[in-house]
DNA sequence: TATGAATGAGGGTTCATTCAT
DNA sequence: AATGAATGAACCCTCATTCAT
């Protein structure tokens, strides 16, 4: 009965739920999660609050969606890391971190904007922190290769460190010295990194 | 001819007021401002919903006495460390803000929840712009005096950093190594500062 | 114990309720009768809105009690004109209703404002409703006395006549001719009735 | 691609606003604007509390759209008398405003019950000054056309007298003679007017 | 697949009224 | 006689969600 061939519904399928991620994410991370209507949303989309509800069981499960995408973004990015040469992964990472960040302002006005609570965040919980931790490992594996003192430590300084960075930056973008900042921070921790494993390297060869 | 004297009204306000405050505080950190309901603040506060409205304006109201209040507390911490001698003040200014932090901590996770939020922070906005950017003032000329080579830059790395520790110990206090972390900061920034400056007051005497 | 004499205590009982009903009316004149909260009558009259409840059983009390005292002070213009020889008694209570308009503008305010509102003239009803039936009868009373030849028709026009007349001076003063229009009403009305009743008075004695 | 056809849509919205306008007419009229709640509307109407703001933007607006809808009523009603030959637009001005009463009591009960209370017409406060002005220059143009003295007073007169038998119509309509009153407005302001132009009109020939 | 009319719980807020003092 | 802190029901309104089409 139906016109379209199932190839061609899916693809509709595809454009319409990317349409609301898309537009779902700029009005989270202009009006905020609850500032934000499904009206509004739908809106936006050009599509009607009903359609909303095919693709998504709730606001809610949109918004963890739109997590779901840009963890494997972030994901991806780390992988880059890591397979770059030994001493050249923190910088890869720390660059890469602030890469993600230009590339993709609004999910990361949203992600800071909702990371205290936990109420909307429901369910969403365990992943994020999952993630944090798999952040914190990876920063503290790769200071430990560097040969600092207490990587652990260390490794939540450089956390924050690129975390703050982040939101402040964030938050008010155009007068931020970004990118100084950001060489600051390879300057402080990657330079040295690099300088150790180099003469490690060397000296196990 | 008044059935209660002017101080006891007073008396019974302030403890109203206060319970409010507290409970509202307390709400707003866990569930967000926008996820918690005036009933549930009356409810917390052992009051009735039309009560609040004797001591606050509106909900919103309500949260800017919360931030008044708090941030009186940031400023009366900061003048404290500018009154301690040159060598000291980025030190005692650092440990005082983790001072703040842990003395505070419900205000802080309110603090970092609504700040992404505009609509929330309503009329809030300049005000909280202009004690980031007095924090920043403040810092870079610690640095300064401490000789750093790029104070701004420096200034923005050490507020993130700052800032980056705070929220990752608000969102989950209890396995986070605070007290390691912020004497790595203080060793980083402070120690050399210190000598900097005592060096400098030597050589001018 | 009591400092206060038992009159001057029925004195002060006296100003205050006074107080009241003034500032009642007046802002129920201005804001409409739900318009007015409790509590700026309380204010207006420089008590507090507890003391009202000693005096008035609710805020629906003190209206009736702002009706009674007006209504009475109809009831006295019209026993005036009753008093006064028959070929002028017409006259007397048109006149008369307009002073009394002019004397008490914002009672009749009030008045029309809420006459179309049975739930808040709740139990004024059938005194109201009595009233109105008064000066009816009365006026139709007046135009049989003057030949006219439906007396009930007519008193229904003359009654509409001037409440109509009334209303809309009280609406906007301003710019209404008010004593143009009294004028028209008496030569219409009541010269015809004084010669008609002269002239009976003349031929029957 | 619509579930529903644009006119399917249409139609239920037509039948949606209906009810709500009519209920809420219903209820303005018998319980005054201030003392309908939204609820009470809404269950008259058979529909929930939040679909009447699908139609209306607020309490107000829908107000305001009964208004809209019965000015329309009288609007074309005094066009029509104005289409009438000189000597019986008075009559037929006077004979549609009573019909246009009849036709829709529930209205000018509401229209009265308000028209004291500014608050409540915030913003169509213009608007019905306007239509009274209107009315009371028509009336002065008839009258002044059928030679009266004084136009302008014998204007504000008959309005008033329309305005009153109005009014005590819709307060009590079950006793009042209200045919035989329209009888006698009509022969007391438009048989000498029918007759005067008459003979200017011949006159003129 | 898509629509949008409809729902109703719950939001912030007001206010007549009570009562301890 | 007088106060004003306190109450809580009810207000108008929003919005995530459902469902007939």
């Amino acid at each position: 009965m139906s016109p379209r061939t199932a190839d061609q519904n899916e693809q509709i399928r595809a454009q319409s739920r990317r349409r609301i991620i898309d537009q779902a994410l700029a009005l989270f991370a202009e009006h905020g999660y609850e500032g934000t209507s499904v009206r509004m949303i739908a809106e936006a989309a050009g599509t009607s609050p009903g359609l909303l509800y095919n693709y998504f069981e709730s606001k809610q499960a949109l918004l963890h969606a739109i997590f779901e995408e840009s963890v494997a973004d972030v994901r991806a990015s780390f992988a880059l890391a890591d397979a770059a040469p030994p001493g050249e992964r923190l910088e890869r990472l720390v660059r890469g971190s602030f890469e993600i960040l230009r590339r993709n302002m609004a999910f990361w006005r949203l992600s800071y904007g909702v990371r205290m609570q936990p109420a909307v965040l429901a369910g969403l919980g365990p992943e994020l922190h999952e993630w944090t931790a798999l952040i914190r490992r990876t920063l503290q594996g790769y200071l430990r290769e560097a040969g600092v003192a207490r990587p652990d430590v260390e490794a939540a300084a450089l956390f924050a460190l690129i975390d703050g960075i982040s939101q402040h930056y964030v938050l008010d973008p155009d007068p931020y010295p970004l990118d100084a900042v950001i060489d600051l921070v390879v300057a402080r921790y990657c330079v040295a990194a690099r300088a150790t494993i180099g003469a490690r390297g060397r000296r196990t060869r």
